[in-house]
DNA sequence: GCCATTTGACCTGC
DNA sequence: GCAGGTCAAATGGC
């Protein structure tokens, strides 16, 4: 095992010891006590996810980096650098955020950004920021009259490969829930094989961009494990408006533990350590835009509306775990589209909040 | 009406 | 030319 992966396994230790320390102090914090959870949830995640690629992941393919929130949890980014991780390995999602600042990012700006280093980008990918996301399809309709699709066949970039068992009931064909949606979109006959292959991508590809795909087939070699190869991370989780934000997987890992021991390999998706996409409390917030103050629950796995705000308009908001700043997206009327951390470091290294 | 699935046709890398 | 990957019309369920 990698001295990486025993030291970040020493810190999330180290972390669960600082929660329990804590504990007396910031039981009635539920937003303090979420973060913290965050945290742990993020370090120990991440320690599985490389020690089951270790484990299982096809020869050649690269290891999995440590993905963390650099916006929502800079001071872990900031502590995991300290211990001497190395910069490459540890991911920060606003990584490459050239051109991005606060208020202004883009699902198209973010979704580049994490297909960057393989030239699989298609033509909805590299729609620059300002057009409108919402009609994919015409955009994919109209660019390609004008330029050819480029396909590239998976090589196993930017893609990993998980073994499934079959479920012992239920239908065998459809491989288990892995707590994304995800719509099929074709299937084939593969040249050699038993079993068909399927083709699915993530439901809200139209609407939020999202580039997750993944291939499901039985193993002709092993009838009861379906071989999933995912490809590309979602991004539909970083909206705030998701219509159905699936649940972190390790969570759902712990709550069905009479099935964490059949999955190896990669989760689908490292865990989704944004706001957007922790747990669903209702917290008061207060924000202003354009000076005019407002007050609203927000719950912190939904929708927040804006009261009256136009499109493109920037407003923000402090909470107990952070200001943050809106930008009111042009997509989806009347709800802010991307959730951007306005920059202060509230719990500066070995901070008395801990 | 909306959305997901099916499936033959088409596109593209090798 | 072949085979993997994707598109899009048809179809069905809700």
């Amino acid at each position: 095992m990698e001295d990486d992966t025993i030291n970040l396994i020493l810190h999330g230790c180290k972390l669960v010891k600082d929660l329990e320390v804590s504990l007396p102090n910031i039981a009635n914090q539920p937003a303090l006590l979420s973060k913290f959870c965050e945290d742990i949830i993020a370090v120990f995640f991440a320690t599985k996810q490389r020690i089951d690629c270790q484990s299982h992941c096809s020869s050649g393919r690269r290891l999995s980096p440590y993905f963390f929130d650099d916006q929502q949890q800079p001071h872990l980014l900031k502590q995991l650098l300290g211990m001497g991780f190395s910069p490459s390995i540890l991911i920060p999602q606003s990584t490459n955020m050239a051109g991005t600042s606060r208020g202004s990012v883009t699902a198209g700006s973010w979704m580049e950004r994490r297909v960057a280093g393989t030239d699989d980008v298609t033509v909805a990918d590299a729609t620059p920021p300002g057009i409108p996301t919402a009609d994919v399809s015409a955009q994919e309709r109209a660019s390609s009259i004008h330029s050819k699709r480029h396909r590239k066949r998976n090589t196993g970039e930017d893609s990993w490969t998980v073994k499934i068992p079959v479920p012992k009931i239920g239908n065998v064909e459809i491989p288990p829930d892995d707590g994304y949606t995800w719509r099929k979109y074709g299937q084939k006959d593969i040249l050699g094989s038993k079993f068909p292959r399927g083709y699915y991508r993530c439901t809200h590809r139209k609407l939020y961009r999202c580039p997750a795909k993944k291939q499901v087939q039985r193993l002709d070699s092993d009838p009861s494990n379906f071989e999933v190869t995912y490809r590309h991370l979602h991004t539909c989780h970083m909206s705030s408006t998701a219509p159905s934000v699936p649940s972190p997987s390790l969570p759902r890992l712990i709550s069905q533990d009479n099935k964490a021991h059949v999955i190896s390999g990669l989760p689908s998706q490292p865990p989704l350590t944004s706001m957007a996409s922790s747990s669903s409390m209702w917290m008061p917030i207060g924000f202003d835009i354009g000076g005019t103050s407002f007050t609203q629950s927000m719950n912190a796995g939904g929708d927040i509306a804006c009261p009256s705000a136009g499109i493109g308009a920037e407003c923000r908001f402090s909470s107990p775990v952070g200001d943050f700043v809106f930008n009111h997206s042009a997509v989806q009327n009347n709800t802010f589209e991307f959730v951007v951390p306005y920059m202060e470091e509230r719990w500066p290294e070995g901070g008395e909040q801990k």
